[in-house]
DNA sequence: TGTATTTTCATTGTCGACATAAAATATCTC
DNA sequence: GAGATATTTTATGTCGACAATGAAAATACA
């Protein structure tokens, strides 16, 4: 099921800080979550994970608790903690929500962005640019959603960027899960898209910044909604 | 500052099943936080509180993870952690979110709601009737905040419904700082739109639904605002 | 042989103690 | 006496160990 072969044996990887063995073991499980590279589903041993990170299990469980509030494990009492489960019962209201997401950061960023800002989008989207034509599927992905994230912050609204990132990194595993069916025309697709969405930021346009995030993300949803039909074969393989 | 005498020697309580010493910390924490029992920035003692439950320090700090991943705790590392502190600053950005949450849920609602759902919001719009005839300020700030958390479920969209109740439970406090300048009147109109915001989800009129969810959210935010600069003094009193 | 009951076993939730970090206090130098 | 440095203090972050829990294995029973 993994796309990449999981990473067995991280041994001890050097003494840490006081206080710094939380935040690492959060941020490792987050990334190998939403890669992937722990199955969706899948228990996670606390013990391993101790001996692995080479600390105790009462940090664990503080990054366990952590990763649980986010949403990307799930607590049985008394059982295990298993990696989120991906909710294709859900996936509507996920579009919903990240429709109107994209929607509401891109228009505030017209309005609040700041010539700073601006310019770091721009170096995302040159990234990306990159990206594509090294045909760095994992990159896209990445610098994506960092792009967007970007975007949101720049329209300096905590609230909409702290759910939009959230549903950017929920988005992530459902496009490693369907990046097979990836074409070479549709990443030029996204490139085009958030040419035009930047340069209405950049105009401060808030309308056409509105129209373009609105497209984009139709254009989204509809590509992965036709990768899962076209291969309904992954559906049967994830443990809901 | 705390509008309520605090809660100060909360002993044991009886013994707690395994499992229970978390949820019960953290569940009673929250309500401190949002009652203002807790003043915001105010330090919290692990080591009081876990006297006070009659439990370790580890559950306890298990529910300071769960609580600082709401939002309602703030921890600094290796010092203390403290209470949120009510951030004016991003007032703004708040309501912008709150409005924006009022209307798509309570369109949702218009959508998705079944009849037991509609049955069980009517009886917490008699709720609220039943305080507001009583006069009990505490009571109204509650069940105002259950009854749009209610139709936010009806509409079925956890992102949304997830971010609502943060925002709604954030609002409360605001309210009881400015609870003092509510006037006998303002209810009244609060009860008035809820009924018709009912009516509209009854109906299923999307349009209408709308229309008052924006209207409610406006006449909301204007009598936050209004409370704030008519009693600036509560601001030099907030540790920020 | 199939079902109900007991026992074992693995893993969690909790505890008390210790080490460590940062602030508060005391001490020293000029 | 003022500033810099050393020391004490207080509360955190972490640890290893233990007990409770629920599942699986083993046993008893019909």
């Amino acid at each position: 099921m993994s796309l990449e072969e999981p990473v067995s044996t991280q041994l001890p990887e050097g003494k840490r800080k006081r206080g710094q063995g939380v935040g690492a073991v959060f941020e490792t499980l987050k990334h190998e979550i939403l890669n992937l590279t722990l199955e969706p589903g899948s228990p996670i041993d606390e013990v391993k994970l101790a001996e692995r990170f080479g600390i105790s299990r009462t940090p664990i469980r503080e990054a366990m608790v952590k990763l649980a509030g986010e949403g990307l494990v799930v607590t049985l009492p008394n059982r295990f903690t298993i990696v989120a489960p991906i909710d294709f019962a859900n996936l509507p209201q996920f579009f919903d929500a990240l429709s109107l997401m994209y929607r509401v950061t891109t228009r505030l960023a017209a309005v609040n962005r700041t010539e700073e800002e601006l310019a770091a989008i721009w170096d995302l989207q040159h990234s990306y640019t990159q990206a594509v034509d090294a045909k760095d599927v994992p990159a896209m992905i990445e610098v994506n959603r960092n792009f967007h994230a970007a975007i949101a912050q720049a329209g300096k609204n905590r609230y909409y960027t702290d759910l939009f990132i959230r549903l950017l990194d929920e988005g992530r595993r459902l496009l490693r899960l369907y990046y097979s069916s990836y074409n070479d025309e549709l990443p030029k697709i996204y490139l085009q898209e958030h040419e035009v969405m930047l340069a209405a930021i950049e105009a401060q346009d808030i309308e056409a910044a509105d129209r373009i995030a609105q497209a984009h993300a139709e254009q989204i949803v509809l590509q992965i909604q036709s990768a899962m039909t076209a291969d309904r074969r992954l559906n049967s393989d994830i443990s809901l």
